[in-house]
DNA sequence: TATTGTTATACTCTATAACTATA
DNA sequence: TATAGTTATAGAGTATAACAATA
């Protein structure tokens, strides 16, 4: 990752995709660290809460749903639900449609506890992205989208 | 993260934070699941066995030199470096200046298996940044390095 | 006393397989 | 049979505190 030695002569391109990941780990450990210490919740309890305090789930989002909108196993996510629901900010309903089904949403408190965090995350936006003019939010977003969908689809043979 | 309800009226430069972040972490989330999976390593391993395989590093780099290369405390580099070694890809020796130090360094086999992970590591980014411009990779990394900066020295005030 | 690295502990997140209850 | 969600298990990473050896 941080390997620089090519036996090629595109020594350049491959040392600045290195730079490139290499950053992306670094800063995917800083904001692991930085919401975990700053705001008290983890980012993948932040996205969870985030996808539920939307106003057009307000009756809860299917947990199938859920899975899907975070890019998150089914396993993995009732273990997120569990934690969240420890802490009462999170219910689980069995759907009527369909009673495999269950329909995930905030409560109360958990509502609640979202707005407190909002403010947290207004100040925590205002510093982080000093300095960053809007437009080049906009490019940045669309860079990590289309690395997203680029490192999605990538799959390397499996021999050796 | 994905609540794009302000009571402001900047709600446009709140919710391309929100994007920006919430997409930076479905991205650091498809870089461990693609690392582990189609590379066998996952991104720290895979950051640590790139660090120790550079040139000015062949004689060994100190365990503290090496906590602050990639950001990771002391007592989880350990972890680390008990899996590595479990795995014969890394040793720990004793420094000869300074007995307390650690010299950590790869192994023979260790430096094998990093010269084979880089036959896939160059295909993966071969798929993975088809697409990007070279100085859109520049841009990127200097986005990447500025908001790394910029979390790191966020803090918000304890008061809830 | 301070620093280097280690041990111990607990928690979070992830991946995988097997299970249940509905459909 | 297939799908929705759960349970079980193992591994990996992290944070924190306390410790031994050396400086």
């Amino acid at each position: 990752m941080s390997n620089e030695q090519v036996s090629s002569q595109d020594a350049n391109l491959y040392a600045i995709n290195n730079r490139l990941v290499f950053r992306l780990f670094q800063l995917g450990n800083t904001l692991d660290r930085m919401s975990s210490k700053e705001l008290g919740v983890s980012p993948v309890h932040w996205a969870v809460l985030g996808a539920l305090s939307r106003e057009q789930v307000r009756e809860g989002m299917l947990f199938s749903d859920l899975t899907e909108y975070l890019g998150v196993s089914r396993q993995n996510l009732d273990g997120l639900l569990k934690r969240l629901e420890r802490d009462s900010h999170v219910i689980r309903l069995a759907d009527q449609q369909d009673r495999r089904a269950k329909k995930v949403m905030l409560t109360t408190q958990g509502h609640v506890f979202w707005e407190e965090l909002q403010l947290k995350i207004y100040e925590f936006y205002r510093q982080t992205f000093e300095g960053f003019l809007f437009d080049d939010k906009v490019t940045f977003v669309h860079f990590l989208n289309k690395l997203n969908n680029g490192m999605k689809n990538t799959h390397i043979s499996p021999k050796e």
